[in-house]
RNA sequence: GGCGCAUUCGUCUAGGGGUUUAGGACGCCGCCCUCUCAAGGCGGAGAUCACGGGUUCGAAUCCCGUAUGCGCUACCA
């Protein structure tokens, strides 16, 4: 990417994820949180977790808790904190204080009312909306009428009305603003906390902060952030502002694209670790070809200069692509451990739980190569467990008649009630010599073993399945596809 | 409306002036394998590199403009 300093930082890296817990945290959230523990586990530094809990009105209940969740599932391990901001509210009065003392900020009265009316009338001027300064200079006569009015001010910035603000972020270059673009923006709000502006800087600055990784959506902000720095006369931090990821309509992915909540892809069936490298390429990537990479990986060959400045669409069929392959990848046991909770909350009430662990083991090799998600297991393993097979007959008469029908199920419940080793290979030495006895295809006669034995037509293959159905399954079913006809 | 950022196949992306008839992946289509479904293998369609001007012997790559998209424009973060 252009422009990138040479200059790698002497001190340690230091970075934080700092969400707000006024949701649940969606992919775009944890994204961000990948990239800045990337950058740390990569530089050998410190990943910090801050809660941002400035906003009581719309803090939602447990979403602190679904950050950590969703932080600790997909691995993103913090080597400090959380911190949170409710709890070091002295700190921010204490900065705000300072600036008002310092005539860097003011206390402002207006009322809520008064400022959504200026910005309605702005708005229907088409002129640009922001805080119109009246409390800017106002004489300690009018500041002491305000106070008898037992209105709580609030404190603002006091922005330069002329020159510019400029600074460099590490993805994109030199950034301008205009400083007549800026208004004076709250710092400190009526019910005494800080606003995010305030906050952040403080604390960025108080936890040394080396280097700020955050969504694409602060950049217009961030003029404001380096005027506060300026004004408290702190160094700001390296600042690299990442592409947003947006949902299929393009817009900034938000609750409305469904399914938002992390702890949702993991309800859904997606592995940690394929989401994981799944995310890793959104926005970054290592060269032309490679997109199968581990944690380690992804660690070793992190870096700021290969992430792209685009924003991404968000594109699920190939995340489900990439977590079958994570899925074929697991060994035998790890694919089992984790496809059992999925099982005992979705397979019918009917199945008696605990599983049959033994019966389980011979199952799932049937199948972990057909799941695209955990979830998906119930559904592709329902008719190895159940007792009462309910499908329609219609589904067994392919292209055959119903004479031949019967007469092939028939024939095939002699042979097997025969065949006292019953297994894939016994199976099929039997079976498909009886095809060519019957003069019917293959596909033909196996597809209607495959229903009368599975009540579909998609399975895993015949004769594995009958085998670990066991000739008893089989036998009762296939006198129950007879039945059926 | 103002300000900012971005713009390569439908989507994720590679590309950093000549190595490009623009490469890979998902998805899609076809073939092979095959008892079905997957998986796998092979192949195909799919991008006048948003558009218009420059700069240059040469531009997807550098510059300017336009358009479009997105973001911000709260006592939200």
């Amino acid at each position: 990417m252009p422009g990138l300093e040479p200059t790698l930082p002497e001190a340690k890296v230091r970075v934080r994820f700092a969400p707000s817990p006024t949701g649940y945290p969606h992919l775009g959230n944890i994204r961000t949180a990948l990239f800045n523990w990337l950058f740390a586990r990569h530089n050998g530094g410190t990943f910090i977790l801050r809660i941002e809990d400035t906003d009581v009105a719309r803090t939602v209940q447990g979403a602190t808790e679904a950050i950590m969740d969703g932080l600790r599932w997909l691995g993103l391990d913090w080597n400090e904190g959380p911190y949170f901001q409710s709890q070091r509210l002295d700190s921010y009065r204490r900065m705000a204080d300072q600036l008002v003392r310092e005539d860097k900020a003011y206390l402002c009265y207006c009322s809520p009312q008064r400022l959504e009316g200026m910005r309605q009338e702005q708005m229907k001027r088409k002129q640009p909306p922001g805080y119109d300064r009246q409390c800017r200079n106002l004489t300690s006569k009018e500041k002491a009428e305000m106070e008898v009015h037992c209105i709580t001010p609030v404190v603002r910035f006091k922005s330069p009305t002329e020159g510019q603000t400029s600074f460099h972020d590490l993805l994109r270059g030199n950034i301008v603003f205009e400083n007549s673009t800026l208004d004076d923006f709250i710092l400190l709000k009526s019910d005494g906390y800080p606003t995010y502006h305030l906050a952040n800087i403080v604390d960025d600055h108080l936890m040394e902060i080396t280097h700020v990784l955050r969504a694409d959506e602060w950049l217009s902000s961030t003029p404001r952030h380096v005027l506060l720095y300026q004004a408290l006369g702190w160094q700001p931090p390296q600042l690299a502002h990442l592409p947003m990821i947006l949902g299929p309509d393009k817009a900034k992915l938000s609750k409305r694209h469904g399914a938002a909540a992390i702890t949702e892809y993991r309800d859904q069936g997606y592995l940690p670790e394929g989401l994981f490298n799944f995310l890793a390429l959104l926005g970054w990537s290592l060269d032309d070809k490679t997109e199968l990479l581990s944690k380690q990986e992804i660690v070793k060959h992190f870096s700021l200069e290969r992430i792209s400045t685009t924003a991404a669409v968000f594109n699920r069929e190939k995340l489900d692509w990439m977590n079958g392959v994570y899925i074929r990848g697991l060994s035998m046991e790890e694919f089992c451990r984790r496809s059992l909770p999925f099982l005992e909350k979705d397979l019918p009430t009917e199945v008696k739980r605990p599983l049959d662990a033994d019966y389980l083991r011979r199952i799932m090799p049937l199948v972990q190569g057909r799941a695209k998600t955990l979830a998906e297991v119930p559904q592709l393993t329902e008719f190895f467990f159940v007792d009462n097979m309910e499908y329609d007959a219609s589904l067994l008469s392919g292209k055959l008649g119903r004479e031949e029908m019967l007469k092939a199920l028939q024939i095939s419940l002699a042979k097997l009630e025969a065949l006292s080793n019953w297994n894939t290979a016994s199976l099929e030495s039997i079976l498909r010599p009886l095809a060519e006895e019957l003069e019917l295809k293959t596909g033909v006669f196996f597809g209607l073993l495959r229903v009368a034995v599975t009540g579909r037509t998609a399975s895993p293959p015949l004769f594995e399945t009958m085998e670990v159905l066991g000739k008893e399954r089989c036998m009762a079913r296939l006198k129950l596809a007879v039945d059926k006809l």
